[in-house]
DNA sequence: CCTGTAAATGACCAGTCAGTCAGTTATAAT
DNA sequence: ATTATAACTGACTGACTGGTCATTTACAGG
């Protein structure tokens, strides 16, 4: 009876499944973290079975993997090479460096991912050093250049960059954890132009008051 | 056949009990985060067996806030006296709050507890909760009412408090997040003292260059 | 309309671990 | 020495999940 029936059991789709597959990670991943997040969650969320998804990732640490490249490293490139082309003086370009973090991860979901590997590298060491390698290093080298052609132009006092760059990205990286983990218990929420309009501030201008007042502004 | 022998297969004590779980748990929590630890290997640790621990804990999660009951709050309450009897002026004391950070958590193992801390609260968001309201006001109100001193008394610039605390510590932080995620697949490790000195010169004399220059130290 | 096969599936395994409980043993009190 | 009982244990359960594989099914090509 009825033995046409128009919809098959499932289709055949390989071109689309890695991207579908990609996505739905991604949101679980950042959802819930790296062991937290059930394989068969995420083959379910992209409408297939969980074997389905061996089919095209070797295992959960590869798809883990092909997240972060996709998500993280590809727009971390495209940052750097706008950065490149834009002629900023040292303080602009610190500023835009910084933004461009706070506009694109921190203040999106993608912010779960630095909150991730920071979470599991102690279990999946793995997940630390590719991170290091892929994300970091890259973060880390835009910082670093940054602040040396500061002290080059003279716009910037001498500090050393292999501390300064941490100590740049800190707050950033704090408000990052902040919100995915302690957010909930606050009155009320972490505003991120603030922060990184505080932090700017502190970071170009120090703590101290001058001994002589400046320009009001 | 030797019927009598004088070593009993377990003694009593049911006073230092609760004082070796918490040690054992200590060790372990920091050494491989909360969801990891295995309750068996806590007790394994302390010499008892697993269902021991249950005589002594409610469960993990209770066994889990005694150890940061025992080994920070009761610590940051010690600080906090000993800060409010020195007579320092705010620089001073905002460098010295950050300095018995660095000595007596950032750089001992109990720093494993902000890093497992942070990396567990999405899964567990009662550790979040306990550890917000137990350790994090505290610290957040000692640095707060530094900022504020020295904003009355005219050694701070004016800064939003409910900012500027976290940028404060932000750096402290990262550098336990660091230690503890990435440090392995760096080449030279994190000082900790170079690190805080270069934060509290950023802090408080900021990055950019003075117009005239100052003694030149 | 067939048919070969790549694509997809469902059922299963092996390993893990928090928490429970019935039973055993040390030891203080008598 | 006996006994009451608090302290302690070993063995177990139930729930979970990464990864595998034999089998089924969609569908392109002839």
């Amino acid at each position: 009876m009825g033995s046409r029936l128009p919809s098959p059991r499932w289709q055949r789709r390989p071109d689309s499944r890695p991207q579908e597959l990609l996505d739905a990670a991604l949101r679980l991943f950042v959802e819930r973290g790296y062991a937290a997040t059930r394989l068969e969650e995420v083959a379910q969320c992209a409408g297939v079975a969980k074997a389905t998804l061996y089919l095209y990732y070797e295992n959960k640490l590869e798809l883990f993997k092909a997240v972060v490249r996709h998500a993280l490293v590809e727009r971390i490139d495209e940052v750097a090479q706008a950065q490149a082309g834009a002629g900023l003086g040292a303080r602009e370009q610190l500023a835009a460096l910084l933004t461009a973090f706070v506009q694109r991860v921190a203040d999106t979901p993608l912010s779960g991912i630095p909150k991730l590997v920071i979470a599991e590298s102690g279990n999946f060491p793995e997940i630390a050093r590719f991170y290091h390698d892929e994300v970091i290093s890259r973060g880390r080298a835009m910082v670093v250049a940054t602040l040396e052609r500061g002290a080059a132009s003279g716009e910037f006092r001498r500090v050393d960059p292999d501390y300064a760059w941490r100590i740049v990205i800190a707050p950033l990286l704090l408000a990052i954890i902040w919100k995915h983990s302690f957010q909930a218990f606050e009155r009320e929420p972490l505003d991120l132009r603030r922060h990184l309009e505080a932090q700017l501030d502190l970071l170009l201008n120090g703590l101290a008051a001058p001994k002589k007042a400046r320009k009001p502004r």
